[in-house]
DNA sequence: GACTATTATGTTATAGTATAACATATTGAT
DNA sequence: ATCAATATGTTATACTATAACATAATAGTC
């Protein structure tokens, strides 16, 4: 019923993730028959690299840097939608950040904790809530579409290293 | 359980909740012992008039307008943040835009129906949803705060009209 | 393998959202 | 009336995102 919350505490597990999250997405856009490009992959991979959410300027950056040559802002938005479109990345929209989806192939409404402490973000599923929210929408007669829920509050690495 | 959710087809009640909404906002700044002062009243009375969220330089324009003189983004946003922190006004992280809270005297996590329809926006209070949401954070040792939920999907309203 | 339609990227400019920094004014309490 | 605190005015600028058009890469057809 709960997954991904481990990362808070295993982000050194992230490498493995990583090549994981690449392999994944590749498997899922030739399920999809769409093209996983070198510009996508690299992105994708800056931000799982990423132990944080990544603003798209930062993502920029790291790509200019990666490339040794410029890239402009419509090459990572436009890619960014890509991999949005695809279930490979997620926008924070109280952050404007993007983040990997750690399940890609889940169809997901998924949670996401942001820690005001280290910044750190876990996506968690979590079907009794995505329940009561549809249950909401039945009584309101309101045809759902999809869903998007941010919490925000103390992970559990930093609350017991500031305790 | 549910509230507000008539909104949806009782638009026209619109002005009798607004003049509410003023009365219930002087009453909840007096208590809180903080201004609501000429240009944030205004600014909240423009937010609610509108049906629809509104943006940040919709509200510079309709305040404008309403003043006959050029209002700087600073000011505008600075009420925001003052109506937001005051749980007046919330913002629609998805739409970078801002509604009038119905509820600002509750302690409230509460959930905002989206229409894609029609644009309008329907805040609900839904225990049940708040109360699996802590039991995400309590699983995963997360130390809650606050919680944004935004549900994206066609009003009652719309799927009548259009079917 | 050349041709072509489709999809993706490069490039420049600009739109849209939000805040920093400092000056001035208003308010509320002595 | 004075002063500290709070709020607003003003200018400039930072941050986020997309439009529009040119070029390039890809995949399928002949």
């Amino acid at each position: 019923m709960l997954t991904n919350a481990r990362l808070f505490q295993q982000s050194y597990q992230y490498p493995q993730s990583i090549t994981a999250a690449i392999s994944l997405a590749k498997l899922m856009c030739e399920r999809n028959n769409v093209r996983l490009t070198s510009a996508r992959e690299e992105i994708l991979k800056i931000v799982w690299l990423s132990h944080q959410p990544l603003g798209a300027y930062q993502i920029q950056d790291e790509l200019s840097k990666l490339l040794s040559k410029q890239i402009a802002p419509p090459t990572i938005y436009r890619a960014l939608a890509f991999l949005i479109d695809n279930g490979l990345v997620h926008k924070l929209t109280s952050l404007n950040a993007y983040v990997g989806c750690p399940f890609p192939n889940s169809e997901h409404s998924n949670i996401f904790l942001i820690c005001k402490g280290c910044g750190k973000v876990a996506e968690v599923v979590h079907l009794p809530t995505n329940e009561t929210i549809q249950d909401v929408c039945s009584k309101t007669k309101f045809g759902f579409g999809a869903q998007h829920i941010e919490v925000f509050g103390i992970c559990s690495n930093c609350s017991s290293h500031r305790a």
